[in-house]
DNA sequence: TCAAAAGTGTTCTCTTTACACCCATGG
DNA sequence: CCATGGGTGTAAAGAGAACACTTTTGA
């Protein structure tokens, strides 16, 4: 049973963040090891005493100091045995999600200290071990998931103008929506809600209303079956 | 870095088979083990050199003398840090379907001849580890992806009565069909198509023709971006 | 001729699409 | 008063749901 041992386990994260109509994918520098110098996702080896989850937690603190607000399971790469050049490593990758509270990194000279920074999905750079693959695969989850679930609300700030909505559909399925129905579906879904605060004015054009999500609204649907599919022409 | 190397890497299959109606999955009885003489979900660990896959295929060879026709992973269990009570395993799940012609299990009192058998979905027993929350897991998968993927045809025959589809899914999704939109819908999607080969009476009622899976032109129509959901009334 | 399962069409309703003008603000 | 983005309704087409009788076979 010897063989058994020596497979090491690691979890790697995709944090997707979004900002000025542009997605972003947060990577860093591996200071050591066989990809030195070269962007990766964050993510390292799961400790003996701690879940996947607490891994990815724990990592994505030490080495960008962010704290994300969605987070699921993507997928298990340990199929390419010599996906790490040093030993045989299987990957638990996780994809998360941040809003504009958390997409600030925390400047941090004290721990782990590795250098962090945003990607836009359109720029990313050659990454180590098979990270190339992954950051595509959690790609297409999110395009997918946006359609049928509300996680777009996980990139927003809480209160957003409709608009912003719009935009992050249009940009991230990179499709052109009609703002007409889209305005209509969405509101028809019962869980996106016009909030009281004061309508907000960027610089020109007539201000926006401000909305929010409204999660137990959301769950409450979920337990009577409902089910929705955002698509466009 | 002592603490990495004793996560153990463990994968485990769900294997459902259809037949008379009914939703099986395969277990097997644990001859040796914190769970020896209970019924688990086929797996073991994974070999330093083999993939995730190599490994899931394998065991299902060793254990059932099985050979599945549907493969897919389905999660990574390990956030519970005591799933096995003697050391640290994290266990990759795959989701797999076998047809009939797969269905019947090898006899082999030769290899690892452990007890394999399939049990209705509605009579799985108390299984060792987390085996029954995984089989619940699965069985939401089957069901939802029933809806979106043409997954149905790989748990029946190569060339099927039409009844035989339609009961697959009143059966799995435990929901009333119409008879007539589901045809409808089924054929008007495209790659479902009559065979030539006589119709077969099975007892009494009127022969049924026979259907199959055509998989060349369900890929071909996914590659035009095409999408479909089966829903009921 | 009866029992059993297979095969088939139409209507109505609801959802999705296409499409263009006015409104509120800042400069 | 102009530029900029926000906000809104209607008609036509397509998809989904409801619904029942005839056909073919074996016994």
């Amino acid at each position: 049973m010897t063989e058994i041992k020596d497979i090491k386990v690691a979890v790697d994260a995709i944090v997707f963040g979004y900002q000025q109509n542009t997605l972003f994918v947060l990577l860093v520098k591996q200071k050591f090891g066989p990809f030195k110098g070269i962007w990766v996702l964050p993510g390292g080896f799961v400790l003996q005493q701690e879940s996947l989850i607490e891994a990815v937690t724990r990592e994505l603190q030490e080495e960008a100091g962010i704290k994300v607000n969605y987070l699921e399971q993507l997928y298990t790469f340990g199929d390419n045995i010599n996906r790490d050049p040093r030993f045989r490593v299987i990957s638990v990758a996780y994809f998360a999600l941040v809003n504009p509270d958390n997409f600030a990194l925390a400047q941090q000279n004290d721990t782990d200290a590795e250098e962090a920074q945003w990607f836009a999905i359109s720029n990313i750079p050659q990454l180590g071990y098979d990270h190339n693959q992954i950051v595509k695969m959690a790609h297409q989850r999110l395009k997918s998931k946006l359609t049928y679930q509300p996680i777009g609300f996980d990139l927003l700030a809480t209160e957003f103008p409709f608009s912003d909505l719009e935009n992050l559909y249009s940009v991230i399925l990179e499709q052109e929506i009609d703002r007409r129905n889209f305005r209509k579906k969405i509101l028809s879904l019962g869980f996106v809600e016009e909030t009281n605060a004061p309508s907000i004015n960027n610089g020109s054009g007539r201000p926006a209303r401000l909305f929010k999500f409204n999660k137990d609204k959301y769950y409450a649907l979920l337990s009577n079956s409902f089910h929705f599919e955002i698509k466009f022409a």
